[in-house]
DNA sequence: TTGACATATCGTGATATGGCGATACATTGA
DNA sequence: TCAATGTATCGCCATATCACGATATGTCAA
């Protein structure tokens, strides 16, 4: 008779709470239409926050905090050049990321 | 001279702004701890809110308001059997996604 | 230096979210 | 019918999020 703590338990999927925690703050972060549409410019080009700002129709200090937010995740680098700040993609992992999203939503 | 608005704007990738607003609230509802883990869970079996509550160890009231959360979304379908409902996708686009997640965070 | 422009930060108030206990509902078996 | 089990819903409160206006910082040009 097999007790419970031996049973073999094959079926539950990997992940550590802590890896949760983290994938649910990225995902947070990532889950506002502004920010998701800066995403899916900046997986095309390079802009800078006015540019972001007017395309999304937010005011730039608007833009500018939705930047920063996506920028301490990781998804963004900033470089500034002359008084413009050009933004663009660092996470390798939001291309796919912003395919699914793309597929299941502007299909 | 070319008028503003006249000139192409090639770059600019689609998207209306309903659409945005779509996917940014599927992807908060997905963007939890718990219900990514029972996202997880489900896309490998099918399962009960009491088995998914035990194993992302909360109470079992709030497993079923991030099932009814998921549900809402069309993520999950629910099906009662006996005293016991059993939740399983109904998105398909729920495994690439998480697929994404998974190699993002869980590698 | 001054002023204009681009971006960033801060404080605040409105709204949303998350988790909890209590309770209701549904199903089964005694 | 009654009690037990499994699930769902409700009200409440703490916290988080969001957008805004005001203000600060950084850069260039005159």
């Amino acid at each position: 008779m097999p007790s419970k703590s031996t049973e073999k338990t094959p079926k539950k999927p990997q992940g550590s709470p802590l890896a949760f925690a983290e994938a649910a703050e990225c995902l947070k972060t990532l889950a506002h239409p502004v920010r998701l549409r800066m995403v899916q410019m900046l997986l095309h080009g390079r802009y800078t926050v006015g540019e972001l700002a007017e395309d999304s129709g937010v005011p730039d200090n608007v833009a500018s905090e939705h930047l920063r937010l996506m920028q301490r995740c990781g998804f963004f680098t900033s470089e500034r050049q002359g008084r413009k700040v050009y933004y663009q993609v660092a996470e390798p992992h939001l291309r796919e990321l912003m395919k699914c999203v793309e597929g299941r939503f502007l299909s």
